[in-house]
This record gives C-alpha cells, sequence and structure tokens, in this order.
RNA sequence: GGAGAGGUACCGAAGCGGCCAAACGGGGCAGACUGUAAAUCUGCUGGCUUUAGCCUUCGGAGGUUCGAAUCCUCCCCUCUCCA
C-alpha cells in the first residue's frame, strides 16, 4: 500500500469513528497508531468496559457497543471488559452519596448474563472479553499500595463529583477515591490501543491515559459518547430509575415504551442512536423538527429500528401490528395472557379474588381501588360493584394497560381439561 | 479521642404528646384529553372488612402517660466537624 492510499484509509476509518461521539482526545495519536495497525495489520486494541452492576443492559449501553462494534467493522479488536471487580467497589461517578458495593455473588450472576445480551451487537466470536477480576483478584497488597503511588489525592480530588462532595463536606470513602485508578489499570493490563465510555468516564478514562504512561506503555486514545438520556426524558437512562429499554426487554414492551416518548426526545434518540447509520431517518427527522413531518410514522420507525436491532425483523413487525392493533385500535391483544382459575365452594369466585390473581395485585385494596376507578372492564363492560362474584366461564379482563383471557373453571372440572370447552371468543 | 446532626411510608421530606395511617413533592397506578404521544387536568397510593370500624406502621428494645412518630433510658446504624 503506497503513502497516499494508506493515508485514505486512515482518513475513512477516522470518519467512521468519529461519527456520533462526543470527544476524542489524541487524535493525532490515533492517527498515527491507525496508520500503523494498517502497515503491520495489527488490529487496535480497543477497550470498552461496563460494571455487571445491574443484570440487564439497555439502550444507554447500547452508544459504547455500537462504537465498539464500528471498532470491529473496521478490523479492530473489541475488548469488552466486565468490571466483575470493580462493580465490588461501585463507581462514584455522577452519584451524590457513597453507592454501596455489591455483593460479589450478585456481580457473578450479572456478568454471565453481559456476554449474551451484547451478542445483539457485537459480533462476541470475534471480540475479546474479559473481566477485571483477572488481575485484580491476584494483585497482592504490595502491588496494589504500589498502583496507588502512581497518583495523588489531589488529582483524583480534581474529578467534578469528588470536588463537589468534598466542597459539600459530603463522604468520600476511601474506596471511591481507588475506582478511577482500577479502571485505569485495566487499561495497562488489557495494553488498550483506544477506550470507549460515556462522557460522565471522561475523568477515568484520562487517568487510565496517565497510568499507562507510568507503567511505560502508550497512552490511550479516549473516545467518548453522549449519556442517553432516559424515556422519561429527565434523568440518564439507568436501571434503578425505571426509565430503560432494556436489550432484553419482551419486544413489545420495548416498542411500546419507545412510542410513549416525548417527540422531543424521539428526535433525540433517532440522533443519537442512530450514529449515522439510519441516514434515511435523516429526512424525516428534520420534517418534524420543523413542524411539518408525521411524528407518529417517525416514532414508529425509531421503536422498530430498536426492537429489530435486539430481536430481530419478525420480533419487530410483529410488535409494530401488536402496537397499532392493542393501543391505537384498542383491540384485544391476541397474546393476552390465559390465566386458569378455580372458583371456591360455593361455585363462584370473587371479583376481588379474581382480580387479584390475574393481576397479581399485592392486595384486596388495590382491587377495589381500580374498581372504584373505572378502570376494570370484564367483557368490555366497566364493573362498578365490587361485592361481584363470577361463574364459571371464559372472561376478556382488561384493567387499564393489562389484559388478561381468565378462564373460571367450575368445581367439577379437572385443572388441565381441555381450554376450548366453554370459551367464548371476542 | 472530643463536639454536633440525623435515622419517618417506594424515594425525598414535614411532623415533635391526642385532630397522625401520618402534610408536601417525586414516583407508581387509574381516569379525561391525545398520535398509546408529550404537556395538562382529576382521583387513588399500609392492610382487613366496610360508608363505621378494626389491625399493623414512623431505626431496635424497654419505660413514662388515659393516650407517643412525638417525652425518658439503653442499644444499633449513618453523616459532618475538630483532634
Amino acid at each position: 500500500m503506497n503513502e497516499a492510499a494508506l493515508k485514505r484509509e486512515v482518513e475513512r476509518q477516522l470518519a467512521v469513528i468519529r461519527a456520533g461521539i462526543q470527544d476524542l482526545v489524541g487524535e493525532a495519536e490515533l492517527r498515527v497508531r491507525l496508520a500503523e495497525s494498517i502497515r503491520t495489520k495489527r488490529p487496535l486494541r480497543v477497550k470498552l468496559g461496563m460494571d455487571p452492576s445491574a443484570p440487564d443492559l439497555h439502550l444507554g449501553h447500547t452508544m459504547g457497543l455500537e462504537k465498539l462494534r464500528d471498532f470491529q467493522e473496521l478490523g479492530h479488536l473489541p475488548i469488552f471488559l466486565i468490571g466483575d471487580f470493580t462493580a465490588r467497589i461501585g463507581d462514584p461517578t455522577g452519584k451524590k452519596k457513597t453507592r454501596p458495593a455489591l455483593e460479589p455473588d450478585e456481580v457473578r450472576r450479572n456478568a454471565a448474563t453481559y456476554v449474551d445480551q451484547v451478542r445483539s451487537i457485537l459480533d462476541v466470536g470475534r471480540a475479546s472479553i474479559r473481566y477485571n477480576g483477572e488481575w485484580m483478584d491476584r494483585m497482592g497488597p504490595a502491588d496494589f499500595v504500589k498502583l496507588c503511588s502512581h497518583y495523588s489525592v489531589a488529582r483524583m480530588l480534581e474529578r467534578d463529583d469528588f470536588a463537589k462532595r468534598y466542597a459539600a463536606g459530603e463522604s468520600i470513602a476511601l474506596h471511591e477515591l481507588l475506582y478511577p485508578l482500577v479502571q485505569a489499570y485495566d487499561s495497562v493490563a488489557l495494553q488498550a490501543d483506544v477506550e470507549i465510555g460515556g462522557t460522565d468516564q471522561l475523568f477515568n478514562l484520562l487517568v487510565g491515559r496517565e497510568i499507562q504512561r507510568d507503567y511505560g506503555q502508550p497512552p490511550q486514545v479516549v473516545i467518548t459518547h453522549a449519556l442517553l438520556v432516559g424515556i422519561d426524558g429527565r434523568e440518564k437512562m439507568s436501571k434503578s430509575l425505571g426509565n430503560t429499554v432494556g436489550i432484553t426487554d419482551p419486544p413489545d414492551q420495548s416498542y411500546g415504551r419507545l412510542m410513549s416518548i416525548s417527540d422531543t426526545l424521539m428526535l433525540d434518540y433517532l440522533g443519537l442512536l442512530g450514529f449515522g447509520r439510519w441516514e434515511d431517518l435523516k429526512t424525516a427527522a428534520a420534517e418534524v423538527r420543523a413542524g411539518r413531518g408525521d411524528p407518529l410514522a417517525l416514532k414508529h420507525a425509531l421503536a422498530f429500528r430498536v426492537v429489530e436491532r435486539f430481536h430481530g425483523r419478525d420480533a419487530a413487525e410483529r410488535a409494530g401490528e401488536q402496537f397499532r392493533s392493542v393501543i391505537q385500535r384498542k383491540e384485544e391483544p391476541e397474546d393476552a395472557p390465559e390465566i386458569p382459575l378455580s372458583v371456591g365452594e360455593d361455585g363462584t369466585m370473587g371479583l376481588l379474588d379474581l382480580l387479584r390473581s390475574a393481576l397479581h395485585l399485592p392486595s384486596n385494596a388495590e382491587a377495589r381501588r381500580l374498581i372504584a376507578q373505572g378502570a376494570v372492564r370484564i367483557d368490555g363492560q366497566v364493573v362498578r360493584d365490587g361485592s361481584a362474584r363470577l361463574s364459571p366461564g371464559a372472561y376478556r379482563l382488561r384493567v387499564g394497560r393489562r389484559f388478561a383471557k381468565v378462564r373460571l373453571r367450575g368445581k367439577s372440572e379437572s385443572p388441565e381439561g381441555s381450554a376450548g370447552a366453554g370459551s367464548a371468543r371476542p
């Protein structure tokens, strides 16, 4: 490859890498390394770390993963680092309070599910999956202390959230200070050429550069991506806030949750999640932004693409159908769960009991509230009498957004009796 | 080691002897509206029975009192400051 072709290839890769990201620290270094990589056919080692602090990955996580995939498609080596050790420290990033450390057991369970979830985005077979427990668990106190000597308290306190907490007189546990250091050391252990993270990770990623230098390695290139806001449009997307769209959430649910976001948020998502991949939606998005387009159709497109990404085309189509039918046209869902129940001694079942078992309500009081609010519908009729009793038969139950087909068996019927018998079709 | 602040329902946060099942905000659920939008408005949000009541809650255990989330004692936990 001649110099000109090499240069073109570097620029091509750089363009892909730059698409959709927030910061790129060390662009000049990246150019050099890309050229080197192309010349020697040695793929760059690109690190993306995640702490298994919750069992499910969501859209927010895909931001980094998609970028990692870009690198993979450019022929580089993605290193998906599972922070099983760091999860036990708990990343203090953006936290106002000390975050409780996780139990090793929990960490292990969560970690086990990660790889599986990442499959829908990354070609896991051609990626390197690592755990920082591999080296951290083995590091002795002496080496750990040595690692600590590579960074100063003053520098650590420069980190924005630490600085704020310190200034406000709030507590900072000692181990929290150690978190960035461990993350940085991971880069040393992995000999990372590049590390990807959210904008909230910038400090940690930069510490990585310094520590690598201290350990005699060339400092990694740092890439950050914007953080995705949750579907509430307010807070950062996070499992504990319940504003996520999870990779493993059922297609219907993900589709529905995406359809419920505000139009403004929809446009943000399109911009961020598309990462330049959904060029065909750009025009439509621009139209909507200008107040001319069809926001509903565009939102469907967004929901479709996301679900398609995680569950495949068929599932996305089904979820779309389902949504149009059940939610928009208010039809009974085809796959409403069938709930078999049995009558009591008197040959009937009280409405409260039925609601409680069919909808897993925590109490009769909850069932009463729903009835009082006119939320309970049986076979399309609003039921207002809490003391009603139902005889055996099939009922279509709807409470708010929840649907169920209740099959109430009489006393004589065997529990596994055939479903067909007396079930009325809507 | 010394000084101080605090632990209230899912979360945040009032209450500081009875009118407290406990204000208010958030969240959640439901209803109206709608493009299932968003925003907005309304209601509900400990349990059991019911239009009256009963039971269990305010870090834990005791105690004072006719009566405590509110007072006292001991204990546990969290946080800050000084050393």
